[in-house]
DNA sequence: CCAGTGATGTCCT
DNA sequence: GGACATCACTGGT
């Protein structure tokens, strides 16, 4: 069955992808609510890119990011998950690290999914594991087509170019330098590094 | 700063 | 199948 959005916006090289994603909104429908949130901070990462999950080709777990663009690809690391929102055409490994999110419903919620209830939390949704943890990502979403329930992406106009920033992405020794992480300038949710 | 974390990939029997 | 290294992270010092 063919998804019921058209996903050609994200068919983009995967900078400009990675770019056009800042601004959209992740909804997430699960026990009769809504969370929401706006994407603020992402990282480009494709099969040309020696630090990418899809640099040395298909394998089981990153095969999401081989389909078609508008699914999601949810992995493992250090315990934690992490999600990309898959570009580009088919056929090419492409996708966006979603590192942050800004929280539009629901805060309450994902706080208490982030520490449960008497904690305190304090970074609730910056970080690719934070967010996941956030709005209950796991890995059983992996391959989710971004259309519809329980999780979806929604367009939204984008940022003014002037306020996106480009820098070097996080945690990764391979192709440290290369200036594929956007951010939105000033951004509390942004993560500080 | 660094320990914990657990799946995955690679190379070897 | 098994041992070992690697890793797009987080949280508490």
């Amino acid at each position: 069955m063919r998804s019921q959005t058209d996903w050609s916006w994200l068919n983009l090289s995967t900078e400009a992808a990675a770019r056009r994603l800042l601004g959209c909104e992740l909804q997430r429908r699960m026990d009769g609510l809504v969370l929401r949130a706006r994407i603020v901070e992402t990282e480009a990462y494709d099969e040309d890119d020696e630090a990418s999950h899809a640099f040395r080709g298909r394998t089981a777990r990153n095969a999401t990011m081989f389909g078609p663009a508008g699914h999601l690809y949810v992995y493992r690391l250090y315990g934690h998950h992490c999600c990309n929102v898959v570009t580009g055409p088919a056929g090419y490994g492409q996708g966006a690290l979603i590192r942050a999110v800004e929280p539009l419903e629901g805060a309450g919620v994902m706080a208490r999914h982030r520490g449960g209830q008497n904690k305190t939390v304090t970074h609730l949704t910056d970080g690719p594991g934070r967010l996941c943890q956030a709005l209950a990502v796991t890995d059983h979403l992996d391959g989710h087509d971004l259309a519809g329930d329980p999780l979806r992406l929604v367009r939204r106009p984008p940022f003014d170019p002037s306020v996106v920033v480009s820098s070097r992405r996080i945690g990764i020794t391979k192709a440290s330098q290369e200036l594929r992480r956007f951010s939105i300038r000033d951004n509390p949710f942004v993560s500080r590094r």
